[in-house]
RNA sequence: CGGGAUGUGGCGCAGUUUGGCUAGCGCGCUUGCCUUGGGAGCAAGAGGCCGGGGGUUCAAAUCCCUCCAUCCCGACCA
């Protein structure tokens, strides 16, 4: 393509809506522009790039045996009710009515279309496994959209579903997904990680979220670093071994002390002069079965999913100022065990090893000292409650973890019999019995692994596409647009290239060469061929790979092969 | 959802506190000349319901009310 005719609306200055470095570029390189908060238009460079993401993942798909289908967007409130979740999504979920005044809503994932389809469609072993995917437009209300790309409204997604007769039959199915994610990402040319993760909200057991690494990263991912341990995971569902730590000494009688404005763990520590290790943080949550107490160290804080999932309920939030004065009698930061009735208590592990600790006395401007659990209170439950760090030890072999940030591009999960229940998905087996179909859901985020590729692939001039991926692979670059002998060499260069199968733009747009080279890196072409005095003379093409390298000039005649060796290299 | 900020040609901003006369600047855009190895120069131009609505006033980008949009921060660790 010749970037006359080409649609690439590059900006000089970055807008002032951009926060991270993938939002500015994709902006500044005229990759995509915004139509509301968190929808984006995807320009020709974009849709190029998704065009290869996409690709990729159908290859690796298909490669597993999965057949691509396309789904609806607009998908039946009656199917979201028989699932349960119609009530259950929340605000997230793009909700409409149809000029009848049915309730529909714009699909955030396919399990209940998909379910529904296979239900009808598919009723015996014979036809097990099934593996279906889909690469389309998804929907969420996120709360809050933002860093473009990265967390919108609207986003491409590709989300396969295996159907499995058994458990046996998902794990297969699971293992083929989880080998064919690692190929993807690999082939995209991205720095990942796949971790282990909870299940969340979509429900079912074993999960991983394959990570890229970058620091603008929403996600916290804790991994072992030791190469023959390999232990990963996000840091909501990294186990955490208990650090038994303890003052020691006899267990002294229960005291109160006065504490007034020590609201917060590093107050109580100022006030009283004891390590934050010695407290005993109270946190409490209102739950549809009622108000639980989460117990955790001081300097510790709570881990929401493994507090859901000990006290085994489906609804958790914070209590509020007038939820905590309710049950303690006291305002927020004097909450405490010790006679606290009618809240189930639940206590993290290292909370029980205290001796003599300090917890909030359930009364205005006190605490208690001298607490010690078993003696002067008795939780309902002891488990790991922890949020985990940087530095606690490995599950798996006890080395220190190291923390670093992250960008979930792709999860895969066993759903189990979870919708196959709900929705009634059964087949005949080989004895004529019915059984519930086993499903998996495995999903990439296609428009954020484009986002996430420019995360981890740019430097201060723009873009460094890896090849895999980048829009086109060379640009043919004339230094003098009106210099016949420029011209007529780029112009050669650009057809036999193109005649080679290369994907190649000619820059023979009326510009002064800084502004095309600006360009050139802005956009991030892989390769970039220029042509101008300094070599034009000697018939020789000067060759710049994009990110470093030095540019080597080049004989004519020998530039196609050059480029697909440099090419292949990458 | 809570808090904060912003909304002025395509982009980035000034002007708003202290209402006033043709609403400015840089970039980009158009035309011409000139120039061509890292976002050139000169000249002449085009382009703005000052986010919407309502109000105060002789007079509103500027003051008041209201709505909308966008961005940022937070969403509670007791």
């Amino acid at each position: 393509m010749r970037a006359s005719q080409l649609f690439i609306p590059t900006l000089r200055e970055v807008p002032a809506e951009a926060e991270v470095i993938s939002h500015k570029l994709l902006l500044r390189a005229g990759f995509i522009r915004k139509a509301a908060a968190g929808v984006y238009t995807l320009l020709p460079l974009a849709w190029r790039v998704i065009k290869k993401i996409e690709q990729i993942v159908r290859e690796e798909m298909d490669r597993e045996g999965g057949q691509e289908i396309m789904m609806p967007v607009i998908q039946p409130a009656e199917l979201w009710q028989e699932s349960g979740r119609w009530d259950v999504y929340g605000p997230e979920l793009f909700r409409l009515k149809d000029r009848h005044g049915r309730d529909f809503c714009l699909g955030p994932t396919h399990e209940e279309i998909i379910t529904d389809l296979v239900r009808h469609e598919i009723s015996s072993y014979r036809q097990l496994p099934r593996l279906l995917y889909q690469i389309q437009n998804k929907y969420r209300d996120e709360r809050r959209p933002r860093f473009g790309l990265m967390r919108g409204r609207e986003f491409i997604m590709k989300d396969l579903y295996s159907f499995d007769r058994d458990t046996a039959g998902l794990d297969e199915s699971y293992k083929k997904m989880y080998g064919a994610y690692t190929r993807i990402f690999q082939r995209c040319g991205l720095r990942f990680r796949p971790v282990e993760a909870d299940s969340g909200a979509i429900g079912g057991k074993d999960t991983h979220e394959f990570m890229v690494l970058a620091e603008s990263g929403e996600a916290t991912v804790l991994f072992c670093p030791q190469e023959s341990c390999g232990y990963a995971a996000n840091d909501e569902r990294a186990e955490t071994p208990p650090d038994l730590w303890t003052a020691g000494g006899e267990p002294a009688p229960l005291q109160e002390a006065s504490t007034p404005g020590s609201h917060t763990v590093a107050q109580v520590t100022a006030a009283l002069g004891v390590d934050p290790r010695q407290i005993i943080k109270t946190m409490l949550y209102r739950t549809e079965q009622g108000v639980v107490a989460a117990l955790v160290r001081g300097d510790r804080e709570v881990n929401e999913i493994k507090l859901q999932k000990a006290a085994n309920v489906l609804r958790l939030e914070l209590a509020d100022a007038s939820t905590v004065r309710q049950i303690t009698g006291a305002r927020v930061g004097f909450a405490g065990p010790v006679g606290l009735p009618g809240v189930k208590i639940i206590a993290d592990r290292e909370v029980m090893a205290l001796v003599n600790a300090v917890a909030g006395a359930n009364r205005d401007e006190t605490h208690l000292i001298n607490v010690n659990p078993g003696r002067d209170f008795t939780p309902h439950l002891v488990t790991d409650l922890c949020l985990a760090r940087a530095g606690d030890p490995c599950p798996h072999c006890g080395a220190p973890l190291e923390a670093a940030r992250g960008i979930e591009v792709g999860q895969v999960f066993k759903l189990g019999e979870k919708y196959s229940r709900a929705l009634n998905a059964t087949y005949v087996d080989e004895n004529g019995q019915t059984r519930y179909m086993v499903m998996g859901c495995y999903g990439i985020g296609v428009t954020r692994t484009m986002a996430a590729a420019i995360e981890q692939n740019h430097d201060q001039n723009g873009i460094i596409w890896p090849v895999s991926i980048a829009p086109y692979q060379a640009v043919v670059v004339p230094v003098s647009n009106k210099e016949p002998a420029h011209m007529a060499l780029a112009e050669k260069v650009y057809r036999d290239l193109a005649a080679a199968g290369m994907e190649v733009v000619l820059d023979d747009r009326d510009e002064r060469p800084g502004v095309k080279f600006k360009d050139a890196d802005l956009i991030g072409y892989p390769l970039r061929l220029t042509i101008g005095n300094r070599t034009v003379e000697s018939g020789q093409v000067e060759v710049r790979r994009r990110g470093g390298g030095e540019t080597v000039p080049v004989p004519v005649d020998d530039v196609v092969e050059t480029v697909r060796q440099i090419l292949a290299q990458s």
